[in-house]
DNA sequence: CTGTTAGCGCTTTCAA
DNA sequence: TTGAAAGCGCTAACAG
């Protein structure tokens, strides 16, 4: 096996492979260490032939400034942590990519922390994280230890929690009711005509609230009895097959209402390689992205909560939210779900 | 809006908001803040009941070590920095999860940082990335601008480029030959019989090359004029919808190959929608995670290629990698991928 | 096993 | 507009 050629070759070329300081940037373009500080991060507070000096000091030399010393003088990180369940067929992947893209052009690199619905690894993530110093953390859901909300509440970082609505967050929310999603799904489906009901959730709590909720509502339409599948989290298209074998051994539904996009898709598969046809056997619904689902499922019924988007509008709001860090109240804003569904209508 | 309960508490309580050092946590413990140090990182070099006062301690002022200031000091910084094209729809996902979940259990954090499939925006984020100074960079590709390259081969810090091959490696590589899967495919469906292909990709640089790979191998067994539809990436379960609304204009292929498992659910989906049976008027191959797509085609056949496997497989391999960082020689581990197809067999 | 000394590379603060 | 001094909070290296 080959030897590093570069690492080789640099041996060749002694001590310049030692890293590059800002104090060397500063003796090659011949000013104050101070001054070359200044050109870089606020080049209006020095002489135009100055800044320009300094950033060919800057290329000759190769410096890559170290923000763990800059982090360190200044206490400003420009990290900004963000904690999720998980990443994989998740219904978070659109927010945090545009999360990351609003941030990244804002000069904020991003942390990632996967908790896999657990609270305790998230308080374990946090409290690593915190030494880190980030400039904010972004988690999902309201739910946490007592040892987090407390790590969080006392300092003095901003906190947004997304994805769910609560009475006392931490410090500021971008989310919906799970409740009022499912209530309303169970309305919209009952306008429908729909009589049969099918439900399948992965057992993450979110998705597990809008379930319960839409039962609870279809209950209190009269209708009960409805058959629950729940499927471990996280959620995959293999999840969303079972899911909708199972329930059917006991007579298909007309309609399966499932916790996410993903499963919904499971639901389809099988029900294609059972020969059954969506939506004139059984009708399908999922939750997640609607930019997505929307244009997978042309005729698809849209049904909405509260005001916004989930995904890319979301993550706009919680920028705007960032940007206004000035402001230290508690801070609501409610975020916008959609629903596909394959239904009759559609067919 | 409320103002926020405890920030205003805390107010109550002047000067214990400051944050708590290590020098803080000494004077409390009664050593030296050298002891401290130790009693967190390396305990076994401390006697027992030392580390045990030094717990309390931490406990009694609520201490969160400064990372900032200790990967100053030590030059090491518990952080992997991990580049995507993007984590939508990604085929990267699992990969990721994996890989994360394996740092974390070794106390490292991971910075995330999307491409967009733009080698332009990778140098930006390398350059940026590097100013943290991360114990480790995973590069997803083996492509990358000559600025990128050369920051990244000075340097001293490991490198593992995954997902694909290539001679000359920055420094690791783990992963497989596109142009091999891609004929390695076509040969598999030329065996099983098939004479009517249809390819459909989205524009990201390594899925073209297993699809042209493809479509070559196809044309030196005599299949010509393949009809081929490339579309924007990323892959999107629309695309996939759209590929093979505009593939059949021109008659339905008796095989659709796609460049990834999102593209092939599409494909599903429009068949569907069309009244089309799969795989009895059409197959549909996918290309992705081995593990998730298995489980959703029972009957699918697999295309192998090479040792391992993509996903937690080559996640576990990379984790290796990073930990024998001693070997300093270039490494290049192979990674397997697996093909899921839903074929006349399986019907 | 524990303590002391001297920075890590940058920015804050003040002075020029 | 620029510079000098004094740390930020921690750990390496050595001494005890």
């Amino acid at each position: 096996m080959a030897k590093k050629i570069a690492r080789n070759q640099s041996v060749a070329i002694p001590e310049q492979t030692e890293s590059v300081t800002l104090i060397d940037v500063a003796r090659v373009a011949g000013v104050a260490p101070m001054t070359v500080s200044r050109a870089l991060h606020r080049p209006e507070l020095v002489r135009s032939d100055t800044a320009r000096k300094v950033r060919e000091a800057v290329r000759a030399t190769g410096y890559v400034p170290n923000m763990l010393a800059g982090g360190l003088a200044s206490s400003k990180s420009r990290l900004v942590a963000i904690l999720l369940p998980t990443i994989a067929n998740s219904i978070f992947a659109d927010t945090v990519q545009a999360l990351m893209d609003g941030l990244t052009a804002s000069g904020y690199q991003t942390l990632l922390g996967l908790t896999g619905y657990s609270t305790a690894r998230e308080e374990e993530l946090v409290e690593a994280i915190l030494g880190r110093r980030p400039d904010g953390i972004v988690l999902a859901g309201t739910s946490h230890t007592e040892a987090t909300i407390k790590r969080l509440t006392k300092g003095k970082i901003p906190v947004v929690e997304i994805w769910d609505l609560t009475d006392k967050p931490i410090d500021m929310v971008i989310g919906f009711s799970h409740e009022q999603v499912g209530a309303e799904v169970a309305r919209h489906l009952i306008r429908k005509g729909y009589q049969r009901f099918g439900v399948i959730s992965v057992d993450d709590p979110r998705g597990l609230r809008r379930c319960r909720s839409l039962i609870n509502e279809l209950a209190s339409h009269g209708k009960t009895n409805v058959p629950f599948e729940v499927l471990q989290a996280p959620a995959t298209l293999q999840g969303g097959r079972e899911g909708l074998s199972r329930m059917i051994t006991s007579g298909c539904p007309e309609v399966v209402v499932c916790s996410s996009d993903t499963l919904a898709q499971g639901v389809l598969a099988e029900a294609a390689s059972r020969g059954l046809n969506v939506p004139g056997d059984v009708a399908v619904m999922g939750f997640g992205d609607l930019s997505t689902a929307a244009h997978v499922y042309p005729a698809l019924s849209t049904v909405r909560v509260d005001g916004a988007t989930i995904g890319k509008n979301a993550a706009a709001a919680l920028l705007a939210r960032f940007a206004a860090e000035a402001d230290k109240d508690q801070v609501a804003v409610r975020m916008d779900t959609g629903f596909s569904i394959i239904d009759r209508e559609s067919a």
